[in-house]
DNA sequence: CGACGTGTAAC
DNA sequence: CCTTTTACACGTCG
C-alpha cells in the first residue's frame, strides 16, 4: 500500500499577498516585518521575496541588518498583517483540502495533501492532480507555489523544497534513496544547528552516512525516541498519517515596550495578551487545564512557569493564575529585568466532551 | 504516572 | 540586533 503525499508551500508568501494588494510594488524586493515596537526599526523580519533574497535579506533578520543591506537599493519594507494573510490562506486551504483525500494544514503558507485514493497508485495521477492545483491558485489567487509529491510527509516536504519558486518534484519511492543520499544532514526536516554540531561530532556529514550509522551509537547519543526518528529521516522513511490535528496550546507573546521587572507594568502586557488568548480559546470551543507565563530577558533568555488545576475556560482564573506565577517569578529572579513576556495555556479539551483517559490500574501505583 | 521546566526545531 | 507560535522529547521530582 504505497502512498501518494503533496506538501504544497506557498513561494514567499506574506510579500507574495502584499504585492498582490499593492499594484505600486510589483516587481520591486519586498521584505515583511514584525516590528516590537521598542525603536523605529526594531524586530525581525517575517518575509523577504525573492528580489530581496538576493540581495542576503531573510526571514528572522533582525530588520536593522535587512535594512543595512538594502542601503541604496529601491526596497520596499511593510509590516505583517497576518490577519490578511491569514484570510488569503483560508481561501488557498479550501482548495486544496478540496483535491485531497485527507488534508493537513502545517501553517499559513503549507499543507499537506494524502491522494493515495484518487491518484489510484499511479504517480502519473498525482503529477497531473499537483499541475491542476498549481493552476487553480494561480488562477484564483494569482499566487505560485511550490509542490512536493512523495510516498509520505517527510519525502513530499523535501521534494517541495527541491525547486522553488513555482516548483513541482516528484519523488517516488523508487527514488527516495538516491534523493536523501547525497544531501547534507543540514537539510534534512528536523535537524537544525545543534544536532548538525553533534552529528558532526560523531563524524556524520551526509544523509547517507546517518542512514548507515550504527543505531546504538545514536539512541546513547540521542536518546532511544530521537535517535531512532534521525536515520529514518536520513532514510527518508516516515508512517505519520495525513490529519488535521487538534491545537494543544494556545499562547501569545509580545516585547515590552520597556525591559521590566514592574508586576504591574508586565501584567498589564498579560492581560492584554490573554484576552487574545481567550477569544482564540472561545473561538475554537476548549477549555483549559494548565496555565504558563514566558519570560524573556534582557539577555533573551526564556523561562517558563506553569500552574495545572481543573478544567476552565475562564478568563479572569487564567488571569488569577497567571499573576500567580508572575509575582513568584518575579520574587524568585530578584532585579532580572523581562524584554519580553507571554502567555500560553494548554492540557486543552473540548468543551462537551469527555476525555478518554487511560485508566490507571492497581499495579500503576507504588507499593506502600 | 502526572506535573513542571528546558531544549530543539520549524514557520 | 534578536518576532511569533506551535510541537515534541527529555530529565527530574513527588
Amino acid at each position: 500500500m504505497t502512498r501518494i503525499i503533496l506538501h504544497v508551500d506557498m513561494d514567499s508568501f506574506y510579500a507574495s499577498v502584499e504585492e498582490l494588494r499593492n499594484p505600486e510594488i510589483k516587481g520591486k524586493a519586498i521584505v515583511t516585518c514584525m516590528f516590537s515596537g521598542r525603536t523605529k526599526d526594531s524586530g525581525a523580519v517575517s518575509a523577504a521575496n525573492y528580489k530581496a533574497r538576493e540581495l542576503g535579506i531573510h526571514s528572522g533578520m533582525p530588520i536593522m541588518v535587512a535594512k543595512s543591506l538594502a542601503k541604496g537599493k529601491d526596497v520596499v519594507f511593510l509590516p505583517s498583517d497576518r490577519e490578511y494573510y491569514s484570510s488569503v490562506s483560508d481561501r488557498i486551504m479550501d482548495i486544496l483540502r478540496s483535491e485531497a483525500d485527507s488534508f493537513e494544514q502545517v501553517s499559513v503558507d503549507e499543507a499537506y495533501l494524502d491522494v493515495s485514493k484518487r491518484s489510484r497508485g499511479s504517480w502519473e495521477k498525482a503529477l497531473k492532480l499537483a499541475e491542476s492545483l498549481k493552476n487553480e491558485i494561480r488562477r484564483k489567487e494569482h499566487l505560485t507555489c511550490s509542490v512536493g509529491i512523495g510516498p509520505n510527509k517527510l519525502v513530499a516536504k523535501m521534494a517541495s523544497k527541491a525547486k522553488k519558486p513555482d516548483g513541482l518534484t516528484l519523488v517516488k519511492d523508487s527514488e527516495v534513496k538516491r534523493f536523501f543520499e547525497k544531501l547534507p544532514v543540514s537539510k534534512l526536516f528536523g535537524i537544525g544547528p545543534k544536532t548538525v554540531e553533534e552529528l558532526e561530532s560523531l563524524g556524520i556529514k551526509t544523509a547517507k552516512e546517518l542512514a548507515e550509522h550504527d543505531m546504538e551509537i545514536l539512541e546513547e547519543r540521542f536518546g532511544t525516541k530521537r535517535g531512532r526518528m534521525l536515520q529514518e529521516t536520513a532514510q527518508g522513511r516516515d508512517d505519520s498519517p495525513v490529519e488535521e490535528r487538534e491545537a494543544q496550546q494556545i499562547s501569545r507573546m509580545a516585547t515590552l515596550k520597556k525591559d521590566s521587572n514592574s508586576s504591574k507594568e508586565i501584567f498589564g502586557k498579560i492581560q492584554e495578551l490573554a484576552k487574545d488568548v481567550d477569544e482564540n480559546l472561545r473561538e475554537e470551543g476548549v477549555a483549559y487545564k494548565t496555565v504558563s507565563i514566558i519570560t524573556i530577558d534582557t539577555h533573551l533568555q526564556m523561562q517558563t512557569r506553569s500552574h495545572t488545576t481543573i478544567e476552565s475556560s475562564s478568563l479572569s482564573k487564567n488571569l488569577d493564575i497567571a499573576k500567580e506565577l508572575l509575582e513568584k517569578f518575579l520574587q524568585e529572579n530578584p532585579g532580572k529585568m523581562l524584554r519580553r513576556i507571554g502567555i500560553r495555556v494548554s492540557n486543552l479539551s473540548r468543551l462537551g466532551e469527555k476525555k478518554a483517559k487511560k485508566q490507571k490500574t492497581l499495579g500503576d501505583f507504588p507499593k506502600a
